[in-house]
RNA sequence: GCCCUUGUAGCUCAGCUGGUAGAGCAAUUGAUUUGUAAUCAAUAGGUCCGCGGUUCGAAUCCGUGCGGGGGCACCA
């Protein structure tokens, strides 16, 4: 006689034990038609999961984030029925769910091509019309490894190893095709819909260990309607449409080449943003006391290894062997090098906080694998700096470096933030009394903010807690920036120091911060969230001036010197095209405004302003529109 | 680094199962002198990523190297 409490409140009782479909089916019939499973007492269970005793019961649809995951679940493995029907002798592994869908992994020694992926789709279609019932088997550890070696799938008798003893090993079949399944699963594979891709083929390691087996992966995607499906696809379109390789191409901005893999050739206009961007960040950290200082980029072995980042990280740095023999390296970091010049000269306790800044060139040998247009290069700017403080000043430095990526990412458009803070890990140096303090110091600084902020427990550096910078772009993906550090460890290393007020000399607390983190990094960020549209101010070409005809080629040239003259970039199209041409061309380069000159223009000693994105027109008097793209030209804050 | 995939004109791409290359845009020249997203015409433009092999003959097939892309692993 099991009472089934629903989540509104109202009890449900029955004579004796019932399927959540009954259950579903007793709230309403529209309800049972669309149920795809539910929690019993908070474990989701298969809908027709039979209920003995007194508990609460939820039904999911769908629209529930439970249902659509279970969906998605399904259609793993509906991927790996349809695989194994068209290529019998493949083996199945894991098919997890992910954002968006779900992938399943293969172990086949033929790879699967596109055209497989196609037929594999329609076999998934096929099998969906089949509508074949799902039903669960709880079967007895032994059994399973035994029977799942017998029939070659040495994967999945690995998996069932793994599972704790306590825990039941349960078999899902649909039809007559079965694997190794946690569940819940809808209770047919016809309940699953049609509104499934398979998106892509990949390798994957087996256990994501490269020192395993390569498996081959499918991925799909997979949502509860046509229209959610296809506004996740129409949203795939969209931001390759922003895919900063091709808008970098299209704007003229840098390109990459053979000569020097994952090393940016920058072209004009891109460097001019990247020129901009370093100079607003130059006002910005002036302003908050930093002092901008330059270190070699070439440094001494004996420099590394004293720092510790030869043994951790020497297998990713460039070296150099003299001709007579000496061993160098390329700097992957600025810190060493910033120490030594902390280490100049005796240091006060007066002189703390110092907070010395570097756009400082690294270079790191990424594996060849990782590289990704601006977004990961093996040679980068950071814009670094470091601040050597005490103990004491820790708090008040975190929240003045929180505060001034705040108003910088700000300025730049990214108003979305949220905080990443990870505390001390297992494997650390230092004393704990410090460690707590610094803990303490940063996570202050955190709250401080009032942004949204996560824990992650024990991914600390070794040397101190981090935050990191998490900013949210225009089209909703997350980019991890901006770090602040507590080092507890290397200022010792190199031997840093400064004199207290008690005349002891002590090493002093420092802390790592980049705000853009990367700027090749960043301005791909940059451009991908303004979809190559970015702001006036640092537009690398601001303002084209186009004559309507020859007649106003002299104007035109006049209105363009005397922007120029007042520090903003600007070009005068001369060329034979008509306007509707030039139009569409500047507007397709993406440069913010757009100057029509002809005879009303002359005869009014005016300029027409089309801005990008708008087919308004505004006339305006030369010596006003000077003004205004004067103030147009300074950062928001500023 | 690993798996898959890919490399043709400045750009975007076509080129079936082998017979030494083609389009659109851009460029150049000429005509047109244009009022808010492509005016018309002509011309020129190629070591088909590099190296090696198979073949009478290779952009095409095979091997290999380098680069790009999608993932995995990595990301101080």
């Amino acid at each position: 006689m099991p009472s089934i409490e629903l989540p509104d409140g109202k009890k449900l009782k029955f004579k004796e034990k019932v399927s959540g479909l009954k259950v579903a089916e007793t709230i309403s019939k529209s309800l049972a038609k669309e149920a795809l499973l539910m929690s019993v007492d908070g474990d989701l269970r298969d809908l027709n999961f039979e209920i003995e005793k007194d508990s609460s019961v939820k039904i999911f649809t769908p629209k529930d984030k439970e249902g659509l995951e279970t969906i998605r679940h399904d259609t793993a493995h509906i991927l790996a029925m349809a695989v194994q029907e068209l290529f019998p002798g493949t083996q199945v592994t894991i098919g997890p769910v992910i954002d968006n869908g779900f992938y399943y992994d293969f172990s086949r020694k033929e790879p699967f091509t596109e055209n497989d992926l196609k037929k594999i789709e329609q076999k998934m279609m096929e099998i969906v019309d089949r509508n074949e019932p799902t039903h669960r088997e709880v079967w007895n550890r032994k059994r399973a490894i035994e029977h799942f070696k017998k029939i070659g799938e040495k994967y999945k008798s690995e998996i069932i190893k793994d599972i704790p003893e306590g825990e039941e090993v349960s078999i899902y079949y649909h039809g007559k095709w079965h694997d190794l399944c946690r569940g819940p699963h809808l209770s047919s594979t016809g309940k699953i819909g049609k509104n499934f891709k398979l998106t892509k083929v990949a390798g994957a390691y087996w256990r994501g260990d490269s020192k395993n087996e390569m498996l081959q992966r499918i991925y799909g995607t997979a949502w509860s309607t046509k229209k959610e499906l296809d506004e996740y696809l129409k949203r795939i379109e969209e931001a390759e449409k922003r895919d900063h390789r091709k808008l970098g191409k299209e704007m003229d901005l840098f390109h990459f080449r053979e000569e020097s893999p994952g090393s940016v050739f920058w072209h004009e206009k891109g460097w001019s943003l990247f020129q901009k961007l370093i100079s607003y960040m130059r006002t910005k950290q002036n302003e908050g006391g930093y002092k901008e200082i330059n270190t070699p980029e070439i440094l001494d072995r004996a420099l590394w290894e004293k720092s510790g980042h030869w043994e951790k990280f020497g297998e990713n740095m460039y070296t150099s062997t003299t001709p007579d023999e000496k061993i160098f390296a390329i700097k992957p970091m600025n810190c060493p090098g910033c120490i030594q010049v902390y280490n100049q000269g005796l240091k006060s306790y007066r002189d703390l906080p110092i907070k010395m800044s570097e756009f400082g060139k690294v270079h790191r040998y990424e594996p060849s694998g990782a590289l990704h247009g601006l977004l990961r290069v093996r040679a980068f700017t950071q814009d670094d700096a470091h601040i050597f403080c005490t103990e004491d000043q820790i708090t008040e430095e975190c929240l003045s470096v929180t505060n001034l990526i705040l108003e910088i990412y700000k300025d730049l458009g990214f108003e979305n933030v949220i905080l990443k803070y990870s505390d001390r890990p297992e494997v650390r140096v230092g004393d704990d009394h410090v460690w707590d303090k610094s803990e303490a110091a940063l996570l202050k600084a955190v709250k401080a903010s009032k942004l949204e902020y996560s824990v992650n427990k024990g991914e600390g550096a070794f040397y101190g807690p981090k935050i990191e910078f998490v900013l949210r772009d225009a089209i909703g993906r997350d980019w991890q920036c901006g770090t602040l550090q507590v080092d507890l460890n290397l200022p010792e290393r190199l031997g840093a120091s400064f004199v207290d007020k008690d005349g002891s000399k002590k090493v002093p607390v420092m802390l790592h911060r980049a705000l853009f983190g990367s700027l090749e990094r960043f301005i791909g960020i940059l451009i991908e969230n303004y979809a190559g549209k970015l702001p006036f101010w640092i537009s690398p070409l601001q303002v084209m001036v186009i004559p309507i005809s020859e007649d106003f080629d002299n104007y035109a040239k006049e209105v363009n010197k005397k922007i120029n003259n007042i520090g903003i970039s600007s070009e005068v199209d001369l060329k034979n095209h008509n306007l509707n041409y030039k139009i569409r061309e500047h507007s397709l380069s993406k440069i913010p405004l757009l100057l029509i000159c002809g005879k009303k223009e002359v005869d009014s000693n005016t300029v027409t302003i089309r801005r990008l994105d708008s087919n308004k027109q505004e006339n305006m008097e030369l010596k006003r529109f000077l003004k205004k793209i004067t103030a147009l030209n300074k950062a928001p804050s500023n």
